[in-house]
DNA sequence: CCCTGATTCGC
DNA sequence: GCGAATCAGG
């Protein structure tokens, strides 16, 4: 394979998104990481943060005895995306509904949200990895929607030997000893099978 | 061990 | 120009 038009836009595009270079080689294919790290550099994009034109200040290097503070710009609070809160449990009397479902606890609800929000966090830093580039040791949680052409998984590093990450993981494999109401269940006892 | 980018240097 | 090998680091 060589370096056409085509590649070398698409490598272009995948470096300046943040890409990683393996997961750029994987894409177009035909060549290693380290091809597209050279290739990289060859292009003088190595650089990320040179998306802007936005001179980086050249540091006159002439005279600078002293260190100054250098206040350094701030990440900037971002408020959390703040998901709507579920609203009350709706007494939809329809007709052919037979049994109220089981009323969500306060408590139960309080963690869907919170859930939800993490969840929703975490798909800004997912690295959206499509089917072909998933690995063993990739996040295989799912975002968005399959039918759609913006669909991708997580793809961050796996949690050891989870096919998750590790925020992922923990919604995943919720421990059934979180769910307090068990002891409930003791009236139909022994039923079993038969 | 998995991964990342950076650099070198023979081709 | 290209990229494997290597280096340095997370």
């Amino acid at each position: 394979m060589s370096w056409t038009d085509e590649r070398v836009e698409q490598l272009k595009a995948m470096w300046t998104e943040g890409q990683s270079a393996s997961q750029i080689a994987k894409s177009l294919g035909g060549v290693t990481r380290n091809a597209v790290i050279g290739k990289v550099h060859r292009l003088g994009l190595s650089n990320r943060a040179a998306a802007k034109p936005a001179a980086p200040a050249p540091e006159p290097k002439a005279a600078k005895p002293v260190i100054a503070p250098e206040p350094v710009a701030e990440p900037a609070p971002e408020p959390q995306p703040r998901v709507e809160p579920v609203a009350a449990p709706k007494p939809i009397p329809s007709p052919t509904a037979r049994r109220e479902p089981p009323p969500p606890t306060p408590a139960m609800v309080e963690d869907a949200q919170r859930t939800a929000q993490a969840l929703a966090a975490m798909e800004k830093k997912a690295k959206r990895l499509n089917l072909l580039e998933l690995t063993e040791r990739t996040c295989k949680w799912p975002i968005g929607d399959p039918a759609t052409d913006n669909f991708f998984f997580c793809g961050l590093a796996c949690q050891p030997g989870k096919p998750y990450c590790e925020a992922h993981v923990a919604v995943a494999f919720q421990p059934m000893s979180s769910r307090r109401d068990r002891d409930r269940n003791r009236n139909r006892s022994a039923g079993g099978f038969r």
